[in-house]
DNA sequence: TAATACCCTATAGATTTAATAGAGTATGCA
DNA sequence: TGCATACTCTATTAAATCTATAGGGTATTA
């Protein structure tokens, strides 16, 4: 299953790619058009300021705005913020590798061969997947 | 993430499709060779049965067998009996599929749309891959 | 008839997720 | 300067899910 933390995170960078100047757009104002609990919105936002997505302004007129053209920022970035790993199992895991404690050979794991079909096949939708793919 | 359950219940699929002959296995015995909690995976066992997998004796000389083939058995019909529905959100399931409540309009809705295609490229993994297939 | 091995329900412990609370800090403007 | 605004950050709680275990029950075979 997605996260929640997920959804509204793709939902808010949705939002504001939407926007049609770059000015800042306050938490409240998201939180409300996208129905999600202003609080909660509010860590998600800043992880991804955090990771380089998003930039924020404080004080009166401020609030978040993307830092990058829509069409730049992948999928799989995305994903790896806000979701974690792509990959399944962490035996297939491009980046946040690990072996099974209790497999004795990958090359002859079942479960290894299938989910590294699963990761790649999902690796390609991310990242033939922009921000800007999402809105259109 | 791959639940234990699902990694435990394919890693007793491919050893009971790896037997040379089709006499029962006793539970102990693949909790002993896969490195499972023999309790747990009796449970998952017992679950697999009852989706039509597996069939099992009762008494000495009893176990767990394959029903089928391993070639007819479909990667999509096993994960969704141990790891649920395929689909990340279940406004894009084929067989769980549920209204998002805060979501006004699926037709725009990103996430929806990227979720779509994720779901897509999974089954077309899940589909094309069998049982036999894991063991190659 | 006794040993074997699956059957079934309930429950407990651990982990993760989702949400909330509340105080802190920087900014803009009058 | 002073004040309202709005992001920043840490901690905590509540709920849900996952993983594993316990323990007795039932069918089968030798």
């Amino acid at each position: 299953m997605l996260s929640k933390k997920t959804k509204y995170g793709l939902k808010a960078l949705t939002f504001l790619a939407q926007q049609k100047d770059k000015a800042p757009v306050q938490i409240a104002e998201i939180a409300n058009a996208e129905n999600i609990s202003q609080k909660f919105l509010e860590t998600i936002l800043l992880s991804l300021r955090k990771t380089g997505f998003l930039g924020s302004k404080k004080g009166k007129g401020g609030g978040y705005y993307l830092i990058k053209d829509p069409a730049e920022i992948q999928m799989t970035a995305v994903m790896r913020v806000l979701e974690g790993p792509i990959s399944m199992v962490p035996c297939v895991s491009l980046n946040f590798y690990e072996k099974c404690s209790d497999c004795p050979d990958e090359a002859t794991c079942g479960v290894h061969k299938l989910m590294l079909q699963v990761r790649d096949s999902n690796l390609e939708v991310y990242r033939n997947t922009s921000l800007a793919d999402l809105i259109a």
